[in-house]
DNA sequence: GTCTATAGTCCGATAGAC
DNA sequence: GTCTATCGGACTATAGAC
């Protein structure tokens, strides 16, 4: 992330990244399957926790509002590293192929949200429906999160997304 | 598409595009920035056709309901080429790097269908919502329409996800 | 059209941890 | 003795510079 943030993501090579870890480009490639995965190493163990959420929700629960509990869980872990989640989405917003990767992600985490639905007995299409909803409020609502410099809650801005889209979405 | 499709996408080289086409690889880069483009190549069109539909909408019609009806005028060109459609999309779906792409693209025509409903005198957050919300729609009714061998009627096939989309959403 | 940098793969060798 | 981490070198394809 350092060399990233002070020269670009395409101006970065593997090499430097190797050298400045004090490896090999050999051994950045045994961990990361490629130079853009290492600013995302954490997105499994992301995903666990948004379906654990997902699941756990109160069994009377809509779909929707179980859907956006999951990433209501992954919220409250973001939240403690507000400064580190700006700073990384710079460097995403930056470039196309980072901006990609971000997307597929985020493609995968409603892929799975989904899959923690229908396992709560929601059938589809209602159950990728609703994942795909949920995370479009937390992009919503991330974007507004890290744009902000203060303190804004993160939680509070993914429930006036959601308010915001149930408005949209409401019929004539 | 003829390669991507007999031995896939990461198993063909530029070269082989170059010489099956009758040129060199240098002419290909010049008319595709890499790899991947060429299956994108009517992606401008496409959302110029969409943006369109969005500003041409009746003045009365909801955002939400100018937005959808940006996706069904793409979905009346796709229409024609159903086949097309098909093996375009088992490209797709058989390669990591091109569902990036696709997902980019879509990303990008959601933000310009947000622009020409803000040009409608929509504001922010509600076009930005509106769009992603229409585009997850076009995803699920594509989905389904090129699953289906037969000639179902994709704008139909809209209409019913997005029916369900205010099902799932209509709060208590 | 030529030339070149870089990403990423495949082969294997080595060494410490448990 | 197996597992996992490191490293080395040769190699190919993409893509950018000129």
């Amino acid at each position: 992330m350092e060399l990233y943030s002070e020269r670009g993501f395409e101006q970065t090579t593997v090499a430097e990244i190797a050298e400045r870890a004090g490896l090999t480009e050999r051994t950045f490639f045994r961990h990361f399957a490629d130079k853009r995965e290492v600013l995302f190493a954490g997105a499994d163990a992301l995903q666990e926790l948004v379906v654990s959420a997902v699941a756990g929700a109160p069994e009377s629960a809509a779909p929707i509002d179980a859907a956006v509990a999951g990433v209501q869980a992954a919220a409250a872990l973001l939240q403690e590293g507000h400064e580190y989640s700006r700073l990384r989405q710079a460097i995403i917003i930056a470039s196309a192929e980072l901006r990609e990767r971000e997307l597929i992600k985020l493609a995968s985490l409603a892929s799975a949200i989904a899959g923690a639905l229908r396992g709560r007995g929601v059938p589809e299409p209602a159950a990728g429906i609703a994942a795909e909803v949920a995370i479009a409020v937390f992009r919503s609502a991330f974007e507004r999160w890290v744009a902000d410099t203060g303190q804004e809650d993160f939680a509070q801005l993914i429930r006036d997304s959601l308010e915001q889209l149930k408005a949209v979405t409401a019929g004539e």
